[in-house]
DNA sequence: AGAATATGCAGGTAAATACCTGCATGTCAA
DNA sequence: TTGACATGCAGGTATTTACCTGCATATTCT
């Protein structure tokens, strides 16, 4: 996995608007994805493309349609690999914070 | 929590190196933190103010120093919000593309 | 075949971003 | 108090990014 692709394609609102479209109903068209989108084809186009290379969104060909479908394995291995380890720290948080304050 | 800020601070690969050193050694200074960046004081600086705009730091000056604690909350409620929704698509991916590909 | 439809390709622009340098301010310690 | 040290502030630039328009290609339907 691609780490960087990934947040960075994430790192966009509408990628992410998009990825909630697909969540909602998978396989859609580009045409069907633009109608939500308020912006040209063209840009959703290449916000499409973004999310591909992360490989958070694969594509099939059906005729002159191109069909989307979100994969969503990458966004579970940045929980699994990278949000996780910083859980544990939650609760120290606080005592870290105190003992610093206290000159260590 | 500010889920566009929060996204676009882990697009940074410089950005996500500060959160992983701050989760080796919480409450680091400025300084301490550069000596592992490869880049110059003030730019470091600047990937700080984005992390903590997003709440992923949280700072606190101690002299002529600054130290910087990391605040896992905001990836917690990033999976929790985000990343649990997208889970369940995980299973059904297959078949979802089998239909689609059938002609529904 | 010819028209309508869905998407691809090729630039072009304005704004955002990630860097930098130079100087100022505030704090500690001899 | 004065020099060293840690950080803040104010621009300046080059790259990336997110958008657009115009035209080309491929597929379907009548």
């Amino acid at each position: 996995m691609d780490t960087d692709k990934v947040f960075k394609a994430l790192g966009d609102p509408t990628r992410r608007k998009l990825l909630d479209l697909l969540c909602e109903k998978n396989g859609q068209t580009l045409g069907q994805l633009c109608e939500n989108l308020d912006m040209a084809r063209q840009s959703a186009t290449q916000h499409l493309e973004i999310l591909e290379a992360a490989n958070l969104v694969s594509t099939v060909k059906r005729g002159r349609e191109k069909l989307h479908f979100i994969n969503p394995v990458p966004l579970y291995e940045v929980y699994e690999r990278w949000v996780r380890k910083f859980e544990h720290q939650r609760l120290s948080l606080l005592h870290d914070l105190k003992k610093e304050l206290e000159g260590e």
